[in-house]
DNA sequence: TCCATAACTCTCCTTTTGGTAAGTACCGAA
DNA sequence: TTCGGTACTTACCAAAAGGAGAGTTATGGA
């Protein structure tokens, strides 16, 4: 049998940290954008657009901004003509990545099965 | 060194199905759930407005049908009066669970690094 | 007769999200 | 002199998220 939970919190203080940088860093594209530089160490802005499908430059800018505030990436402007800025993972980043690394593999490995619970279900509400 | 890439894909059209997937399980008020099934293995509907601070009724339902769909979690409804439902989660759920552990875990021990590289970043901005 | 209970559901309303498109800054090249 | 390249920023707008609070259901108990 699996260890049912993995962190026993206690101070719920502490928990509500915890649970706000969760909610902070459990999104879509922090996730994507943390995958696209752990695959490109360096990535320019363009190269991100590109890299991260769907995106809005809007976003991404956002999405980055966040980051960095967060010291998952940094950011280094190169003060040339055209700009130059160019973003890559910080350690804590990295660690962030090895760590969301499991539920990439979660979601590779586990599509089929959501899939088919999700059609399941769907029929089961028709009739 | 660490591994560069944890799921060196190919396929984009698998690419883009875990994207999505990602898109949908990488949500805070999800991760919540899944932790508070993992620490109670049943719970009924107030007991889980209790157990995941803030959450609204509103949302609760919509994130527990959500899981339910995607076959994270089952829900049993005993049919008497007043109503009886209990939530616990699906094999599913239970390795999603463990795949998403690491990050709580990533999310407690960086903390502070989080909170300092953000006052940092702010007081940066500042001057 | 009226209330309490559990698990919603529904409506109304505000806030947030996110897209599109245009603008900006600068310089070298055509 | 206008264009192209880069990395944004800003304004505007539509859509979605999400909160508050009332209504619903059926029944057993006071």
């Amino acid at each position: 049998m699996e260890d049912t939970s993995c962190h026993p919190e206690l101070d719920p203080r502490v928990e509500a940290l915890v649970t706000d940088v969760i909610g902070r860093v459990a999104d879509k594209w922090t996730m994507i954008v943390l995958e696209a530089l752990t695959q490109h160490p360096v990535l320019r802005f363009t190269e991100l657009v590109r890299e991260v499908t769907g995106i809005s430059q809007k976003m991404l800018t956002q999405t980055v901004r966040a980051m960095e505030r967060d010291g998952l990436l940094v950011r280094t402007v190169h003060p040339v003509i055209p700009p130059h800025v160019d973003y890559r993972l910080t350690d804590l980043g990295h660690t962030l990545s090895e760590a969301f690394c499991g539920v990439w593999t979660w979601a590779e490995t586990n599509i089929d099965r959501i899939e088919r619970a999700r059609q399941d279900f769907d029929t089961r509400k028709i009739r």
